[in-house]
DNA sequence: CAAATAGGTGTAATCGATTTCAAAGGAGTC
DNA sequence: GACTCCTTTGAAATCGATTACACCTATTTG
């Protein structure tokens, strides 16, 4: 493998000036150029990467942590990071931490060893004053998750509101009697979204059922749990919000075990808007965030502050949107 | 942020013998070990990878290339070659390609510039010429995907067999008529898969009518309308067989919506087992390519090639497994 | 015409570890 | 007591780039 000396003599200059065509900057005539380019191509000179990041004292490199990978709604938020971090040189190295809290702490440690740059937290079972200190190291950044009042950039959509135009929608179909399946509430996008939702009942009047009100771990068959217990009270609801599209997925099992009808019989809402809820049937009504967006937003944030680590950075709302499908008949009866 | 020589001076040692008390082998004294060790604490002393990697002049990193992150199928993959990685001490950078020919080849390029020590390619757009020709240069391996006759490490599944055992399972189960909606032909493990559903038909006795063989390519709407033109035909099939789970959840769409029934009118089974399969109505049955092994051992050859380049591996294949749900009626029944 | 300025280039230091080589010290052997 | 051998340690070279600094030449400016 050809070193960059090695073009130096072909070109017959210093590797001072090879480094500085090699950088594109500065001051070098366009017949030195021309030469350097030439014996650079002659050789199939790469440069070694391994030696100008020592120099530059960086990696190029960022870490994405995710809890697991296999989950779908990751991968968009995936997809928009690596696209803006292609766009200027960065590498983007997976971080799946199977949901194992230590895991997540190797891979922040990473940074201190040099092996990234900066890190990209899509969540966060650390406790938020260790990712809080952290931050003041390194240079991070949160994405869909986040912590409450913390000074550290943070990506997400405002779960309260969205929660809360989910039962606009239902309201405005005639649903009087809704149903939650909360996501774990220690997590504080569950308690968002169950925030907005008892402030939709509020505003729009309805009953506030604490027996309405049930909780679920974001997998399928919790929703199917929960949905059954919803189904099975004395006045069941007619409407049912699950707080992810999982949940919404195994809501709609229940229903349609227990010999009733989506949406005619009990309408089904999720959040999240996977791929799969364009697969089921009825198709899923949900809310659909710009994962892609959050991820670009994200990385866009985080370059900047490995550039110039003093900027200040607070907690950044991006737009959701309602996507009316099938489950709740919006679509037809509207 | 200390360095070496930090924990030298503290320690009244060399950085030699720090350098030897990291590595944890070779000679040195209980006593200076221990010195050594306390002067490491005492500064929070983080070794350099940049520096380490340069001198070393390795990176501790692989590549996996795959076409499209957002493809469930692939996590599996990745999650079992980050699982031997993460063993080694190694880092996995993502190459999400988004089917994009160039940047698969931007990926494998990293390894000249040292930025991964070596790449595992879970596709194959660019031809096979030219990846045989780097495989002789870098430590490459291929997964799932693989190139005919090539004298590169590959591990897949057997996809022909897995195809005819399908074909065994139907014609168990009374069926005749069978359809099979092919992947694109240009892909070598479409080409077989077709060639497995041949060889089950001619070893059963079924007729082979090459009306009954449709080509999709891999997506749910391919698989919908290659199925309303299999089911459109003057003699319809009574089982469809889809090259994969996407066409074959198309397919059950397809069937519905015709007023038929799956498994009763038409059987219907995949290829992949994602998890969407088990999500569907009915549970699709199909062929269970063991994801997180295939990783897992492409990871496994990938550190004996970087290791010790000289070592020969062939085309290794895995045993799949046939999932037997409700699609086809096989656990009903039988 | 002398001085200042700017462009173009080379020399050598530098990043922070690993590793080779040599040497010091101690134990064991005859 | 002289020799070898082994353990333990340190000094210095090394990996391959980037970049601060110095230098030379040519042009502009007062």
């Amino acid at each position: 493998m050809a070193k960059m000396i090695d073009v130096a003599r072909l070109a017959g200059v210093s590797v001072a000036t090879v480094s500085r065509v090699l950088a594109g900057s500065a001051h070098v005539s366009r017949e030195t150029r021309e030469k350097v380019l030439r014996a650079m191509a002659d050789l199939d000179y790469k440069p070694n990467l391994l030696a100008r990041n020592l120099r530059k004292m960086e990696s190029k490199t960022i870490v994405v942590v995710i809890p697991d990978i296999s989950n779908p709604f990751f991968s968009d938020v995936i997809r928009g990071i690596q696209h803006v971090a292609k766009e200027h040189g960065y590498h983007v190295l997976l971080g799946d931490t199977q949901n194992d809290v230590d895991a997540e702490w190797d891979f922040i440690e990473m940074i201190k060893e040099r092996a990234a740059d900066g890190v990209i937290l899509v969540t966060a079972r650390t406790s938020p004053e260790k990712i809080m200190e952290m931050a003041q190291e390194v240079p991070l950044v949160m994405a869909c998750e986040y912590i409450q009042g913390a000074e550290l950039p943070m990506v997400t959509i405002d779960n309260v509101i969205s929660a809360k135009r989910v039962v606009d929608h239902l309201a405005a179909l005639g649903h009087r009697r809704i149903g939650f399946i909360a996501g774990p509430l220690h997590v504080i996008i569950s308690r968002d979204r169950l925030q907005g939702f008892v402030l939709g009942l509020r505003e729009h009047g309805l009953e506030q059922d604490s027996s309405l009100i049930v909780e679920g771990d974001f997998s399928i068959p919790s929703g199917y749990d929960q949905a059954v217990r919803l189904l099975q009270l004395p006045e069941p609801p007619t409407a049912i919000f699950a707080s992810n599209d999982e949940m919404a997925i195994g809501a709609v099992k229940a229903v349609k075990q227990m010999g009733l009808k989506v949406p005619q019989d009990v309408a089904v809402v999720g959040f999240d808007d996977i791929p799969m809820a364009t697969v089921i049937e009825p198709a899923l009504t949900t809310i659909c965030q710009p994962k892609f967006e959050i991820g670009k937003k994200a990385m866009e944030i985080l370059l900047q502050l490995i550039q110039q680590s003093n900027r200040s950075h607070g907690h950044l709302k991006l737009p959701e949107k309602l996507i009316v499908r099938d489950s709740c008949g919006g679509r037809l009866k509207g």
